[in-house]
DNA sequence: ACTTTTTTTGAATGACTATTCAAATTAATG
DNA sequence: CATTAATTTGAATAGTCATTCAAAAAAAGT
């Protein structure tokens, strides 16, 4: 029995790129025929279909963003600390050219029109996350105080993600969350 | 020679509303035809493509926010009075059941794979927005402050058109707005 | 009433859509 | 080597896409 000439994981992250920039209605099976050199048939047996393909690039989107978190955050000397460090990542990601968003902010918005899987799970995603920036900030903060700096941390994220539409806005952006969120350790000059 | 048989608002109100919740991509013309009972033709001969009937509803869409923001400012006591107004509305918009974010914000996602005229009206609308929402804050404030302050405001709304992802969420949202945004006269109780 | 101009109609266009499938190919197993 | 099972191929399917256009209808001007 013949085993699959191609790499799994190599396909989801050409898809991937692919519907993360364009989104899923935008994005064809064509141009992910293109993309990775595939031929239909053997997408479609590997994968079912483009829904599904869709998901899996989602969840390795996913996972991968939320490995980062984790990693910036346990390996920071406290806390808040970590979230400068993630915050301020997220400024420079935000403010390169051709940025388009957040992938699972992208498709939550894309598909927030009828209830649909994808959106679900997206949704569900995004939860998780936040659910992770509470339960850091639990280490150095009471519960409800966690609770309302993890929401509080989430708008600013989301804010940025679609704060995209001005050039050279890094510095603007840092200004409004050193505003919003006072209670990080900022560094000293701006 | 005979004039239109439609009126060209309620025809973009009807573009408004299929556009806003299914997006560019996914909403097809022929959704258009059924939607505002029109013909092809007709809608052809009145507004040119698919595009340009968009960005009608767009225009729409982004005049009505705008003076909605303006009648209330204007209305208020005082700036700050004003702007919670302003945001209890979007939260009470946001955790509506059904609610699919502002339709700038989501044109701007959907389009910002690749540069498009679309996508630049969207992003100049939001920046008109985030102007208009400082020259009310100079009222107040040094012009500086105001600026810092406007975009730490349009942090929080980009994020609450986001956040619409988990139900009942409305009292989460407005403490993370009361976390982010400690300069506004919030009311006491919560 | 007749002409002129505009709008409506709706079928037709050709391109693109996601997906399928029988036949050919591949490689692992007996 | 022969058998068997999995994968690849790419043309074909049936449907939808945005858009066009010639003919019919409607109303305004004369």
């Amino acid at each position: 029995m013949a085993r699959a000439q191609f790499n799994r994981n190599d396909v989801i992250d050409k898809s991937l790129e692919l519907f993360w920039n364009n989104g899923f209605s935008a994005s064809s099976m064509k141009q992910v025929v293109e993309a990775t050199g595939l031929k239909p048939g053997s997408i479609y047996l590997a994968f079912g279909n483009k829904e599904a393909l869709f998901r899996e690039a989602l969840e390795r989107y996913a996972e991968k963003g939320i490995e980062q978190i984790r990693t910036t955050l346990d390996n920071s000397t406290s806390v808040g600390i970590g979230l400068c460090t993630v915050l301020e990542n997220m400024v420079q990601e935000a403010t390169r050219t051709n940025y388009c968003s957040c992938f699972l902010v992208k498709t939550q918005l894309e598909l927030a029109g009828g209830e649909n899987e994808l959106y679900a799970f997206a949704s569900a995603k995004l939860s998780e996350i936040e659910a992770l920036y509470q339960s850091y900030l639990e280490k150095e903060f009471s519960t409800t105080l966690s609770q309302h700096r993890a929401t509080s941390l989430m708008l600013h994220i989301f804010g940025m993600r679609v704060y995209g539409y001005q050039q050279g806005s890094a510095d603007r952006i840092r200004q409004g969350l050193r505003e919003g969120l006072p209670w990080l350790p900022w560094p000293e000059s701006v």
